[in-house]
DNA sequence: TCACTGTTAGTCTGGCTGGA
DNA sequence: TCCAGCCAGACTAACAGTGA
């Protein structure tokens, strides 16, 4: 609490003018100042929506968007009074927020006590969340803090062994990906989405986020909405438990590979060869198996190294390495394990497709794309139609419409019970 | 679009055990 | 030491249903 609102002037004598000082009217003049230490001027935007509304519309309502200014004021370095002061100082649908307020459409003028509290409020939730959501605005800072969390899921491949652990991994990877390239640490992807890049279904992404978001990797920062993805945020866990000690000395006398993401070379787990084995792929682990591999195929990785990289158990190390070997993708001899993949990216591809042929998985990746196109489709005319629909019987809960079909198609014939059998 | 729960049937992992 | 088989439990795909 800093005090009633009314008696206010401006801060003239607290904070100096720098020398991007503008020549911009003597209203918004207390949005420019900025002390010579630690507070800044507001960014372009946030200061035109303080001026004059520019960009409100982009908020669902006032309180957001003068819970945007309370956000961008706290991370500029400034105090409350001066926050205080900016809002008095804005445009009149800003200015207005705190004393007054509108429901249902109408306005009412709001206590002096009430107003102070809306401001206090507002202020100390804004510091809040400041503390628990440090900005990382700038490129360098998102790609380093990316850069970070890829490089702790892979010093703790203890972590990702189990049979939930290559897909959690798949997951996380696929979520890092789209983050790297939207360059955020909230990327916004759905469940569908992330399935066509992870090889896995759905369901499979459901479950490996709930997991992820248990484990501290991800935070759900904002859920679906409409034809909108939930955006996620990217964490690094705290208190992550030290891989064994037998594990760490492999890992730290693995030969230097090259970094695949550096020759252009992404996971080759999307492929149709590495589909489940439901469809007759390979799965998920031999993908992982592939990706550790050196890509140049120049270097070998011992059953130690890869089980140590992987996280696996070594019977299940053995088995897939099996299973890639006579699917003729690496090469085993008393040397260790070697990535027989070409290097050109459109031959591995080509040797990939002979590959998803000879097991009879191929389109599968195509398949499960076409279907979400398919379920996309249905629920957009599902909901054109709620929508348009919308009237008193969906008020009273009277209007209950077809949901969409989304899983299409005939069913799928189950195959008989190995164990029954 | 999405999330979430639940079901069914099949798959995978890893601990355990015994034989070579 | 290695390998194979057994088995319980965890996991997955596909699907149905519900609701925002």
């Amino acid at each position: 609490m800093t005090g009633p609102v009314a008696p206010r002037h401006p801060a003239t004598t607290t904070l100096t003018s720098d020398a991007a000082v503008s020549t911009a009217p003597p209203r918004t003049a207390v949005l420019q100042r900025t002390t010579p230490v630690t507070v800044r001027a507001l960014s372009e935007p946030m200061t035109a929506l303080l001026r004059d509304g520019t960009g409100l519309d982009r908020y669902a309502s006032r309180s957001e968007a003068v819970m945007a200014t309370a956000v961008a004021a706290v991370n500029a370095g400034w105090d409350e009074e001066t926050w205080r002061l900016a809002l008095e100082g804005a445009c009149e649908e800003i200015a207005a927020w705190a004393a007054t307020q509108i429901r249902q459409g109408r306005s009412r003028q709001r206590s002096a006590g009430d107003a102070e509290r809306h401001l206090s409020t507002t202020w100390r939730n804004a510091v809040a969340r400041v503390a628990e959501r440090p900005p990382t605005g700038d490129h360098f800072t998102v790609q380093a803090e990316l850069a970070e969390i890829d490089l702790t899921i892979s010093a703790h491949p203890h972590l990702w062994g189990k049979a939930s652990g290559p897909s959690d991994r798949a997951v996380l990877q696929v979520l890092l990906a789209i983050a790297r390239e939207a360059c955020t640490l909230t990327p916004s992807a759905s469940t569908r989405q992330v399935s066509e890049h992870a090889n896995v279904s759905p369901t499979t992404v459901t479950n490996a986020l709930r997991r992820l978001a248990k484990a501290g990797w991800v935070r759900q920062d904002s859920p679906a909405q409409g034809t909108l993805a939930p955006t996620w945020r990217l964490l690094r866990p705290e208190d992550l438990p030290a891989p064994a000690p037998e594990v760490a000395a492999v890992l730290e006398n693995l030969p230097v590979l090259p970094l695949a993401a550096a020759l252009g070379r992404t996971s080759v787990r999307a492929h149709d060869a590495f589909s489940h084995s439901i469809h007759g792929g390979l799965g998920r682990i031999a993908a992982r198996l592939v990706d550790l591999l050196d890509p140049t195929g120049a270097q070998r990785l011992t059953a130690a190294q890869l089980q140590a990289l992987s996280g696996l158990h070594r019977r299940t190390v053995t088995k897939h390495v099996r299973a890639l070997a006579l699917a003729g993708l690496v090469e085993v001899d008393h040397r260790g394990v070697r990535r027989v993949l070409e290097t050109d990216a459109a031959a591995a591809a080509e040797h990939l497709d002979d590959v998803a042929g000879e097991l009879g998985s191929t389109g599968v990746v195509a398949r499960r794309k076409a279907r979400h196109a398919a379920q996309r489709e249905a629920f957009t005319l599902w909901r054109v139609d709620f929508d348009a629909r919308r009237g008193w019987r969906v008020e009273r809960g009277l209007y209950r419409p077809e949901q969409p079909q989304l899983f299409a198609g005939p069913p799928r014939a189950r195959v008989p019970s190995q164990r029954a059998a």
